[in-house]
DNA sequence: TTGTAGGCGTTATCAA
DNA sequence: TTGATAACGCCTACAA
């Protein structure tokens, strides 16, 4: 199949490639309408398509967003994805995502190829595990965002959601329904949602004069399977305890069947609070207690960032912190 | 920032442009294997990244794949993305990933943009009210599969999975159960799912000399919503029934939630069975009795379809059709 | 307002 | 096995 260029319409319409190209282009200011009216018209006869990848060289811009997230079908990112291109498409840019699986070898693989491909910029829900990839970014000054995590020491641009304050509220509800030995099964310390709930979790309790009791905490949990499995050995192994504050939706579904497989009832017996809110966790078998993370709000505010930043007119760096909101249902 | 060019790399390397960029990707059959760590030396140095863009010129592959679905937030779609992406990965592609809404002009904005891009394919979920967009497509000669569903006369490379079948065992088994008033909540008819599907509802009364009532037949429905006001109207003009066979799981969400606002009982009064058996259908607050989708494959298999499109490996048109399975829970 | 010329960074072709 | 040269299709200076 022969490509049909700019030099193509040029001929057939009679002017030069640079007077078609800024017709086309609709840079209305240095173009004769009349002149724009028979480009258009040779295009059309032409069915002339310009070449974005040509285009994209010279002009050194792909209009293209790199977005990795963990998974797609973890319930927590399609909603981030959504906003993320809701909000790209309406200002020109189109997103290429990638899934890493929560593994940092992934990630960096789809950093690199998504450099190569030159994006004009980057919106990631970080591993954690090590950032020099981040760092790399950082040095070919390519634009990133940072959705749902950050980094500590390394200052980045990002948004993310108040998980000391989300994990405090949930908390605290429960303190003030009675429950004074709270399991929290909290998700790997090397993510910073992780270390922010925790902190808000022992805010809470400290707040209330409950002592902070390390058997009843235990990380690295990510997955339903996570939630049932650690729950399961806790109750085997008799810990006391009348509530579960879970890192995620997810984990609090494996929580409460672990529970109920155990022959407990939730809320009962044993509440359950989770976390992010995810679609559909409102139809779930026993409705869910959660706090609210704005997922869409965390994707399009993310952009909207982005592209503040890709287009130079934020140098200093922002970090935008979104509100939550605890979502009372039945499992608490 | 300045780019480092293959220019660059050979200046330091003191090889030509033309070797280091065999060296660099890996041509070995023509290239000293000691050049070549000379080379691959030199890139590092000077931290050389590859420019896609140019070489996605220049070759006339871009290893990206446009995707368009309607919505990644309904349920149904992540697994058939991450199926997609991962397949597409593994062959060494990216994807650019656009959601239409079930909106033809969204659909059409979106291709146009794909091929200026110049992606070497297309997976496209279509929204079906018209397809003069995938004939432009075809005219160009750009590859593309359709997953999900297909069009009749028009013929194209696609994967569904079996709606007539799916359809009729979902029927089949509420006849077996005793039901013979089964109000059927169909899509819209432009859908060949929802044309498939009805196909199906009717073998199966046919095969069981129940005569079809059109009063039980409603069409156009998409989402929970569409659902919740059919059944409720359906309810509230008297219409008779025992059984609902909705359009999707998301639908039949909607069906179970008006039924109950009704004062009924599911399944004991009337049963329900959704489709699509999307992920935590089975942790719903009534695990969903339902029709199974492969919606992974779907993805894998068009990718792969795709591929074999884009190496022109294959050129005779190909339509796969996946299996599809009964999935009883509690709902019916 | 339009045209000319050159280059964006790579790969393909051909010759050495 | 390596090198020189010419595209790929467009946009950006700059000149007219």
């Amino acid at each position: 199949m022969i490509q049909i260029t700019l030099d193509d319409v040029a001929k057939i319409s009679g002017f030069s490639k640079s007077t078609v190209s800024r017709a086309l282009r609709n840079e209305d200011k240095y173009v004769n309408p009349c002149t724009k009216k028979r480009v258009e018209e040779a295009a059309r006869k032409l069915g002339y398509t310009p070449n974005a990848v040509a285009r994209s060289l010279r002009s050194r811009k792909t209009t293209s967003i790199g977005v990795t997230i963990a998974d797609i079908c973890n319930p927590f990112f399609p909603s981030v994805v959504r906003g993320i291109e809701d909000t790209a498409r309406k200002k020109g840019y189109n997103i290429i995502l990638c899934n890493t699986d929560e593994k940092y070898e992934r990630e960096k693989e789809a950093l690199e190829t998504l450099i190569q491909k030159r994006v004009d910029g980057l919106l990631i829900a970080p591993v954690q595990k090590k950032f020099d990839d981040l760092l790399e970014l950082q040095r070919q000054k390519i634009p990133f965002v940072l959705i749902g995590r950050h980094f500590d020491p390394f200052e980045t641009n990002h948004v993310i959601s108040d998980d000391v304050k989300g994990a405090f509220i949930a908390i605290e509800y429960l303190i003030k329904k009675g429950h004074k030995k709270i399991f929290m099964i909290n998700g790997p310390s090397y993510i910073s949602s992780a270390r922010e709930r925790m902190m808000g979790y022992k805010k809470a309790l400290a707040e209330n004069s409950i002592k902070f009791d390390v058997r009843l905490l235990k990380e690295g949990a990510l997955k339903m399977e996570d939630g049932y499995r650690t729950i399961k050995k806790a109750i085997l192994s008799k810990l006391n305890f009348t509530a579960v504050f879970a890192y995620s939706d997810l984990v609090a579904f494996g929580v409460i069947k672990g529970l109920k497989g155990q022959g407990y009832k939730v809320p009962e017996e044993i509440a359950v609070v989770g976390y992010d809110n995810i679609d559909f966790g409102f139809s779930a078998e026993l409705p869910l207690t959660t706090v609210h993370i704005p997922k869409y709000e965390l994707g399009s505010e993310g952009m909207k960032l982005l592209h503040r930043r890709i287009d130079g007119k934020v140098n200093k760096l922002q970090k935008i912190v979104l509100d939550v909101e605890l979502i009372i249902r039945e499992s608490a």
